[in-house]
DNA sequence: CGCTGGATTGAGGCCGATCAACTTCAGTGG
DNA sequence: CCACTGAAGTTGATCGGCCTCAATCCAGCG
């Protein structure tokens, strides 16, 4: 059952550490970690769905391939969060997904970690918060504009880029045509909505590194207000 | 705890009957259920989180107010599906539920709600399910064109209006303009795109009644395969 | 019968896509 | 150290799909 990939190893750091003794999390070979180099590829949709992942550090992207050979991205994975949920309801992975840093992932089968769920009430009301805070990320897509969806893209990834606490600077993971895929915007209109965002001082964009000047500004272009005094 | 609204009575043909004595359920006031007539709300926002909603029959909407006083729609429930989970993350209700139907809805009180999961592994595997699912519902969000949004959205309805069985012919439950508001399109374009579909001979639709001619086109339209030539 | 809200259809404007040129950057090897 | 190269990012000009505004049609209903 357990793979023998020499990048494996046994898990002694992450969320479920705290729940259950080693003894028990050995025997039950609960979970094992993985490290994945950039671009490296996790699960490949179609396959069997087994195992959900919870990422230790590092960000990890889930995409699909479209019919031109281009892919879609469905989402980014931070620190703290759990990837493969979708995968329950159909019995087998929906996304490719693929490291955009260094990343190192907690493996967890899904029969394992049904039982840790039964014998740790306290887990499970932690997962259930978990899945909760999961189906309300990236709502945000549906918003109308270029740059309210931008805006609220920044904001979420200053909240889930540092699990602790809310940075308002840090290194953008992933390229503007990423930013764009997912938005359902081109590389083209990311740029040129940063470069507006920086014209009126709200954020200051150099690269990957990212310092929101004006956070509430932000906030209040992704609720829809102010749509014309700062657009213009 | 329980409320004295005279439209409330016990619950006993839901998903939880089949777990637990009517006894265990009784004593710890598990649940209850409530008729809503149409366009009677459910939840509001900022209330404190207490319960989640099964939904026995009928349909409902969530939406949230917009700054300019228009609503924004998040979602639709049938009948099988629970409302709700959004809520558990941030401790209160985010959107409103209003009916769109004559709809009766079994309430589960969180706590309750945590020790049945707990008490019955079974019902456990069988919520996180309904979980998975309600994370896939809506990616078709952030199709690129108008016409595959609503081409998912027809199929999706089809699916999920009748939990038995996938139904070539039903009846809209709501307006074209809840339809696009949904999908971020107005009603002005949902008509035009159906009127399409009309004389493309891939669905026949009179008012509310829908029947889909072409299944299979639609789905190919919504996977954004058959672009033009179906189109025009 | 007239009224009212939803649905349909048409004409014009705007936002983001497309296509293209140019710049910057990271990695490579001489 | 620097020239070379390909990928990523920026910026500009044009095009097209959806929105906006408006008129008309239609069903349900007092």
């Amino acid at each position: 059952m357990r793979s023998s990939l020499s990048h494996y190893s046994s898990c002694t750091s992450c969320m479920f550490t705290p729940f259950g003794t080693t003894e028990e999390q050995e025997n039950l070979a609960i979970k094992q970690y993985r490290t994945l180099e950039r671009k490296e590829v996790l699960c490949l949709p179609k396959h069997k769905f087994q195992s959900l992942y919870v990422i230790q550090h590092g960000v990890l992207k889930t995409y699909q391939a479209e019919v031109d050979g281009k892919e879609l991205i469905r989402g980014f994975y931070f620190a703290g969060e759990i990837l493969g949920y979708e995968a329950i309801y159909t019995g087998h992975y929906l996304f490719s997904a693929a490291a955009l840093t260094e990343t190192v992932v907690c493996e967890v089968p899904y029969e394992n970690f049904l039982e840790l769920l039964h014998s740790n009430p306290e887990l499970q009301k932690r997962i259930l918060y978990l899945i909760s805070r999961q189906l309300n990320i990236g709502s945000y897509l549906v918003s109308s504009t270029a740059a309210q969806r931008l805006a609220a893209f920044l904001i979420d990834l200053s909240v889930r880029l540092h699990p602790s606490e809310i940075k308002r600077e840090f290194i953008l993971p992933m390229s503007r045509q990423d930013i764009g895929n997912y938005l359902r915007l081109t590389a083209e209109t990311i740029s040129r909505v940063f470069s507006r965002f920086q014209k009126n001082k709200i954020i200051a964009i150099n690269h990957k590194k990212v310092y929101l000047k004006q956070p509430e500004k932000l906030k209040q272009i992704a609720d829809g207000l102010l749509a014309t005094p700062i657009l213009l």
